[in-house]
DNA sequence: GTAGATGCAAAATTTTTGCATGCCG
DNA sequence: CGGCATGCAAAAATTTTGCATCTAC
C-alpha cells in the first residue's frame, strides 16, 4: 500500500506518538488526493467516506501532528481556508505555486528555481534561507493560449 | 498628514466608495504601524485607541475594502491568524518576507530579484507572472552571528 | 434626498478543549 | 496495564450578516 512508503508508524514512533487507525485513515484520504490541496473540512469528508466514526476534532487534531511532523504542509490560497497537501520526501524544499488569476487553476512546480534568488537572500541580507512558500500569481499557460486566439479572431474580423 | 499620500477620498471615489470617518481611522492606525503586519483584531484596538465608537464589524469590512483597491496586502504568517501590511504605491509587487525560525523576527525585503525565475517559468511552464508572494524561512544574520560567535566560544574552551 | 456605510447583536464558521472512555504498545 | 488518543459536546475564536439608523455626496 503507499502509504508505506510514508512508515507512519515508524514515523510516529520516532517522536513518541503511537500509529492509530485513524491516524493512518487521514493518511490514506491525504494520499488518495496528493493532486488537489483539500481544506480540513474536505480531509474530514475523505476520511468519513472510509470509516464515518472518526470524528473532526481527531481529524484536526491529526492535521496538526502530521504538519509538526512533517508529512503534510499548510498552504493559504486566498480562498478563505487553510489548505493541505503531503509533501513529498523527496523534495529538499516545499513547491511553488502557481495561481491563474483567470481559471483559478493552482499548478505545482515542483522545481527550485531559485538557486539565484536565495544567493542574493545571502549576500545582500545575510539570510540563509532553510525553506520558502511561494505563490505566484498571473496568467496559466492555457489561459494565455485562448487570450492570444481570441485576439486573433478579433483582428481576423 | 500621512494619509494624504495614499489620496484616500479619491482612490474610494475612483471605486464608488465614499470616505467616512471610519475608514480614514483604519488608514491611519495601519499608516502608524507600516513596520509591522497586524492583525484584525490589532487593527480594532490601534482604531479604538483613535476612536472608540468604531466597532468592529466596520473594521473587517473596511480591511476587505482595503484589500479589494489594493491599499494594503495580506498575509498568513504561520502564527495562527491572517495580518495585514500597507502596500507602498511604489512597489510594483508585493515585498517578500523573510521569518527567523530562531528568533520569529518577519524582515520585509523590498527588492524583487525574482527576475531569473519569472523567466524560467514562463520558459518552461508557459506562466505569465502577475504578483507574488514568498515567505522565506532560514536564519536572520543576527541570529546566524550569536551561532557562530557561540560556536568560537566552545572551541575556545 | 438617496445610496451606500455603520453599529449592534445575532448567526455562521472554524478551531480548540475538557473529560470519560478506548486502545496501542 | 498505563498513558496517550479518541469521540462527543461544549466552548472559544474568528468572521459574516441582517437590519434599523445614519451620513457622505
Amino acid at each position: 500500500m503507499l502509504h508505506h512508503v510514508y512508515q507512519l508508524g515508524e514515523t510516529l514512533q520516532t517522536y513518541g506518538y503511537k500509529l492509530t487507525v485513524q491516524r493512518q485513515t487521514v493518511l490514506d484520504a491525504m494520499l488518495k488526493n496528493t493532486d488537489k490541496h483539500l481544506s480540513a473540512e474536505e480531509i474530514f469528508e475523505k476520511v468519513k467516506e472510509i470509516n464515518p466514526h472518526i470524528g473532526m476534532a481527531t481529524v484536526y487534531r491529526t492535521i496538526q501532528l502530521f504538519e509538526k511532523i512533517g508529512i503534510i504542509h499548510q498552504i493559504f490560497l486566498n480562498d478563505g481556508m487553510m489548505r493541505y497537501h503531503m509533501v513529498n520526501p523527496d523534495e529538499k524544499h516545499e513547491h511553488h505555486h502557481l495561481i491563474c488569476e483567470i481559471c483559478g487553476d493552482v499548478i505545482d512546480v515542483k522545481e527550485d528555481m531559485l538557486e539565484t534568488f536565495e544567493e542574493k537572500l545571502l549576500l545582500k541580507k545575510g539570510f540563509i534561507v532553510t525553506n520558502h512558500r511561494v505563490k505566484v500569481f498571473g496568467i496559466c499557460k492555457t489561459c494565455a493560449k485562448k487570450l492570444e486566439d481570441e485576439k486573433k479572431h478579433n483582428e481576423e474580423d
